[in-house]
DNA sequence: GATGAATGAGACTTCATTCAT
DNA sequence: CATGAATGAAGTCTCATTCAT
């Protein structure tokens, strides 16, 4: 994963309870790097809030670094297991409904992840983002392949991964300035325009 | 500002000497915060490379968030000083060009600062990017309003700041991760059709 | 023994399988001072080897120093048991190969357990060492009051201990950065030299 | 130097307060380290003892084991200017005058750094011990070299390591168990009847 | 009895900040 | 004013030991 310390935890716990205590520490995690951002979260204050002895917590990451990058790993395949298939269900629609469905789909993803998101994004590790990013910009290119006499470019990665990468910030912004505007069906209607005239065949400045 | 101590220096420099002081220590700050990242960015590696004592750079900056601040402060006023001239005088200019030249610009700086504005970026303070768009969005809102019948988007707030902030991120984005599209024209003219498609009366789904 | 808790195992076992257990500490024990050094022998890691849960190990053994103390006096019971009776089967011949007979016992001792030897001495407690001349000397003493008008010394005592020490000494180190030396005949001869060059009665500087 | 975090001190002391500090860090060390063994010898024991806080020892040493090994080469040097001297002066005198002053010299050696050679020693570092050997290693096999026609050995490099080592080891021992035989001349007097019957020409055997 | 989960004192080290010179 | 020495809270991590199951 390129960080150090990996991610394997250096023991597997074997009896319940000890499931729970690392169940209790990676929430934890999670609750202090999304609440208080990463500075804050030192692996005492960690323990501590997972109501747990900072030994407990070294006895199942090796590190701090680890600790984390666990934390993240589990937030993105969370979002892999929810996101992707709504995602991928959104193929077999029309220009139109696809760009909408995507767009509703992004704007519900930062409303419900919008803290631990922005403080895991924080790290200089490659994070979310980019993974996701990485996983859709496929499924983009080979929509934007199918419906080719559609749209207007030509260069369909560099195409797929400015509309992604455009809709994932304006609303990722969104999110942290102005939340409530995530939830007014015009902020998503305008983000639809943006996407749809970008791809839109017809003349630009006839 | 939101921290402790925020920026004002302590003390006055009153003599040219310590006028250079306080300047060595900025410029270090800004080097090494750039260079070497925030974490590596020390009180004590600033003095040293200020080549000042640690004891005089507390005597010109209560602390650290407050120096750190008042770099922050002051690369924000030298984008000002370099790009809102430039940006302004996009605004005499018809719709497609100042497109154009709005994107230019907005590559053009992050060609120049990528690596001080990401480091900068990294912290939690509002940092640059909002102090700048806020001062661009006026300027675009107030753009926008006076060519209103040539586009589409009324609520003009709103479309300048769709406008704005996906031209910043998709710049600063490839920026990292591919800065060599950077010099691409072909990137410039996809993020101009971007920005014009999303602006353009013509009915989008007729 | 000088630390607490000295070398009575804390509960003697009763059944079959728990003699079982205690030896597999005891050996595991005995396995990573030598192999991995006292620092790396941390009760958990020797649980781990004995295949053995670290209550286990709580339950015999009533602390870390008691555990070693207890290794430690195996080692020298098995020393002793090994070496004694080939020691005192020197006793009966005459000088010169009463003398051969001891170092190539010493040398043989060292060969053997040069790993444990070592790692255990690193200690502050007394160690074998100790046990194994005190022993020695009373035997090598009687020796030499046999055998006391073939001899120069009269302090049979301190002559004793100046032969084995020197032995012990020599041979130790060398096992340490030289050990392909413990194999060279040479060596054997020169230290036999050694010792019955201080004991012979003949006129050094005559 | 073999190990970790070698031996320059990380930030040379500039003023005489400084050099006032790093010398009772350093004697703090050498102090504990002998009185209460490695093992107790914390940075923070070490510091407190220095009646300085942690973080001046850090300021100056880079780390624990750096610290030590910095003592450590003290030491060394300063048994290397004292002794090293009349280690070689001895080198113009007969052979019974010359062994009678190794003798000697070994003695005086032991008696005035019993605690610090001892606890240093525990080391796992080459340490004193061998860089001592080392060097009148050297100087011994010079001198038999000399003598050769009045000497038995003919391999003499094993010779001389044979009578150090035997040396060494014994009065080590004896300052160790019994510090008083140092003072006592007929012990000293035996050490060199050991030294001269092993180098002695005259038939062990005959 | 056995297991292994949990504990927490304490070790090492960093770095923002103060203070004597 | 400038210097840099000194401080110590706080962070990461280890490991001997206890305790619930």
């Amino acid at each position: 994963m390129g960080k150090p310390g990996a991610s394997a935890p250096r023991k597997l716990p074997r009896q319940e309870r000890a499931r729970v205590t690392v169940e209790a520490i990676l929430e934890a995690t999670r609750r202090v790097v999304a609440e208080e951002g990463r500075e804050r979260a030192t692996t005492n204050r960690i323990a501590d809030v997972a109501g747990v002895s900072i030994g407990s917590l070294y006895q199942y990451f090796p590190n701090k670094d680890a600790l984390i990058a666990i934390v993240q790993e589990r937030e993105e395949e969370s979002f892999r297991r929810n996101l992707d298939p709504r995602f991928e269900s959104l193929f077999d629609l029309p220009l139109l409904d696809a760009v909408r469905g995507v767009v509703g789909l992004i704007i519900d993803y930062h409303r419900e992840s919008r803290d631990i998101h922005n403080a895991l994004q924080e790290a200089a590790q490659p994070g979310f983002h980019d993974a996701l990013m990485e996983r859709w910009l496929g499924v983009v290119v080979a929509y934007l392949d199918e419906h080719r006499d559609e749209i207007r470019p030509t260069k369909l990665e560099l195409a797929a991964r400015i509309v992604l990468e455009a809709l994932e910030a304006l609303v990722h912004e969104m999110s942290l300035r102005d939340p409530d505007l995530l939830d007014d069906p015009e902020y998503a209607s305008e983000l639809t325009a943006l996407v749809l005239g970008y791809l839109s065949p017809r003349p630009l400045h006839a």
